[in-house]
This record gives C-alpha cells, sequence and structure tokens, in this order.
DNA sequence: GTCTATATTGTGATAGAC
DNA sequence: GTCTATCACAATATAGAC
C-alpha cells in the first residue's frame, strides 16, 4: 500500500480503525481520500476503503465532505493545487531562457518524485470528467498575474528575441511550451508502459530520473540551437 | 457522442435500439465497449451505456463477453493491438536513424489522430489495471523476433556508433527511447490540459497536430547533433 | 442468438443513538 | 463528532421464453 503522500508529520496506520482522533479527522480523511483516488480511478474509488484507510467510519466521510463527487472535486483540486502554482512560480521567475529551462525541469522532477502517480491521476482524472477543467481554470486564475496566459505572452516574446539575434532557432511557442511538459511529465504518466517497455522497477526509475535531471535540459537546449 | 472507431464500413446510430442485426453482433458490442470504455474508464463505464450503444440488449453482452472485467480485457487488448505493432514495424525498419525518427513521428501522429483519445485510454487503464501489463507483454512477444528487446539493443547500437563517430552527441538508449514517445504520446494524452493551458479547440488542436508532425522530427534531431 | 424479466449483490447515502 | 444500523437504488449477472 503505498502512500502517496509526503506531508510531514502524517503517520497513522490505515487499519487502526479505533479511536486515533489526535489530529484533524477532516485532513485525514482528505489524506486518505487522494491515495484511494490516485490508485483506483474516482469512479474505482470506494467509499468504504477510503473510511477503512482513515481509519473512521463511512458515515464520517458524508459528515464532511456529503457526498463523493464532492470528495473527490476536493481530492482533485488539491492535487491540482500542489502542481499549477509550483509551474507557474519557476516560469515566472526572472531568470534567462536556458536558466528556466533548467530549473523548470529540475524543480518538476524534484517535486513530483515525491508523488510519483500524481501526473497520471490528473490527467486520467481530466480524460474521464472533463468538469474538472473549470476547477483547473479557477486555480489558473486565482495565481498572481493572470499567470498562465501572461506567462505565454512572456515566453513567446523570449523566443522571438532569441530568433531574432539569431541564437536560437524559431520555434512557435505553444510547440516549445508542449515539447518541455512532455519531457517532464511524461515519464511519470507513462511508468508503467516503461516498466514494461524497458524493464523498470522501481529503483531502476529512480536511477532514470537521477540521470534525467541532468540530461533534459541540455537535450531540450540543444534542440534550441541555430 | 464521439465515435472513437475508424474501422471501414462501422456506421450505425448508437441509439437504433432495434433489429440491426445486419453484421457481426459481437463486433458491434466490441466497437460499442470501446466507446465507452474510453471515455469512461473501465470503472465508470456501465454495461447498459454499452448495450444501448451496440443497439442491442444487456443480456447479449454476457452472452458474448460472460463478465464486464472480460469485456474490458477484450477492449484493451484490441486498443493495445493497435499500438504495439506499428510502433513496432517503424523501428524495426532497416532505415536511418535520422528516417527512423521522422517516420516515427509521422506514422505515429497520422495513427492515433484517427483514434486521439486512444493513448489517454491506454494509460489511464494502466495506471488503474497494473494487471492489463501481462496483455501489454504478451502482445509484445508475439511480435516478430521478440521485437521490444531486440529493437533497443540495436537502437543503443545505432546511437553507440553516431557518437563514436562524432556525428551525434552520447545519448542513454532508454532516456532517447522516452524522449521521442515522450514528444509524440503526450500531447494526445494530456490533451484536456492543453484544451485549458493553451485554449485550444478541435480545430486549434488539428492545427498543432499538422505543424508538431512537420517541426518535431528536427526539434529530435537538432538536440542529438554534436 | 436475442429478448424480457428478475435475482443478487454492491455502494452511496441517511437516521438516529451516544 | 463519531458511531452502528439501515435504506434505496444502481449495476452486474442470470433464468428462461421465443
Amino acid at each position: 500500500m503505498i502512500d502517496e503522500s509526503s506531508e510531514p508529520g502524517a503517520e497513522y496506520a490505515g487499519d487502526t480503525a479505533g479511536a486515533a482522533s489526535d489530529g484533524d479527522t477532516e485532513r485525514r480523511i482528505l489524506h486518505a481520500a487522494r491515495n484511494v483516488f490516485v490508485r483506483r480511478g474516482t469512479a474505482g474509488a470506494r467509499m468504504q476503503e477510503i473510511a477503512a484507510e482513515a481509519g473512521v467510519n463511512q458515515a464520517l466521510l458524508h459528515y464532511y465532505f456529503r457526498s463523493k463527487e464532492r470528495l473527490a472535486a476536493a481530492v482533485f483540486r488539491e492535487a491540482a493545487s500542489r502542481l499549477v502554482p509550483e509551474v507557474v512560480r519557476i516560469l515566472g521567475s526572472a531568470l534567462s531562457l536556458e536558466e528556466k529551462v533548467e530549473g523548470f525541469v529540475h524543480a518538476y522532477i524534484d517535486t513530483v518524485r515525491q508523488n510519483p502517480f500524481l501526473p497520471g491521476y490528473v490527467l486520467a482524472e481530466l480524460h474521464h470528467h472533463p468538469e474538472r477543467l473549470t476547477a483547473l481554470r479557477e486555480i489558473s486564475r486565482v495565481q498572481p498575474s493572470d499567470a498562465l496566459r501572461t506567462l505565454r505572452e512572456r515566453l513567446a516574446a523570449e523566443l522571438e528575441e532569441r530568433a531574432r539575434s539569431g541564437s536560437m532557432r524559431r520555434i512557435p511557442v505553444d510547440q516549445f511550451i508542449v515539447n518541455v511538459a512532455s519531457l517532464c511529465v511524461f515519464p511519470f504518466a507513462a511508468r508503467p508502459v516503461l516498466d514494461a517497455a524497458l524493464g523498470f522497477d522501481d529503483e531502476a526509475f529512480e536511477r532514470f530520473l537521477d540521470e534525467r535531471r541532468e540530461a533534459l535540459p541540455s537535450f531540450i537546449l540543444a534542440a534550441l540551437r541555430p
């Protein structure tokens, strides 16, 4: 049973179905719910399993979150809230393009490594529940200075300037964004396929990530050389 | 209601809940099942919805496939059987590395474009049902000459030779494979995110794919220059 | 092979005691 | 706030006529 969380001070046995009413119960439930939703998907998750993993009764889930759907929405919001601000923070920085690429690759791999199944969960969730997009949009809108739209424009200007000065090949900004995102996110989202196709186990995957963390920035930048 | 299939001669209204017993019923059911499983996920799919979309009764699903689980397994096998051989075919060809990269990008985008939600479905399915990996492995094993292992070795040799001759930068073969796969697959798997982050609609996504089909090979090869 | 019931279990949700 | 017990219905699966 993998604990996908990494909050400090979050250790309690999943099957402690007694009086473990120390910390915040609501947080315990949300935490258990994330684990279950991440590994089973929203439709496959069972309220009973969440209750057991939180060490509480099933009725409490409804007391705190009213319905499975609301609980699922809360979990998704929380997961997306971990990823979006991190992305915005890096891209919004005043670094050079080269530093941004390296900073993004490093920060993304370092962050997601602690919750390696989050990307797969978020993608699967969006695939099967397009209505979650509104939550994503809201999170993005709340970001300082309406970040996503602004960041895209700034990045486009930077790429254009580099192309004009001849220090980089011209590349459409959307292609560039998707390239970087692809190279960072896909290995996590496709973890099971990598296990099958390349024979990875946990340890091999960790080594692969170490190697990737170092090699990816120069791979990306090399592709942009004129 | 999107029809994710592209088999020739497969047009019947989904709500024709009458006597449409022309073609092969089993195939009709499998076809409808794929549509429903792809958009709802295995756990979220309802046998009733599949029956309705196939224009038959729910009991027939059990007559042909015995249980939902077996039907799900059949759908997954069929989906994976579309993707794996295509990949093997291209990589196994006797082309140069440059031609292989271009051939793979073109073939993958051209193929998957007709079933743009397949990658998302396969990834989500593997994420939530790791047991499906065995099916993937079986399909891979059946490929001529135990293809996957062999292909990886051949590719590694090719990359090594290029590195030795100085015509390409050295890159670990697994990183290279994952890079190419990431850049091709991710845009499909993350379609909803692209819609949200870059404001794509169906038409914009198609234009994006056209552009990508042409730009991606040179992006990849440029990254490998010494 | 295909249909109309119907059996049977699973599962989200609520009532009400403590 | 937390529990036990239970409701109500959704969903898979089967029986049996045609």
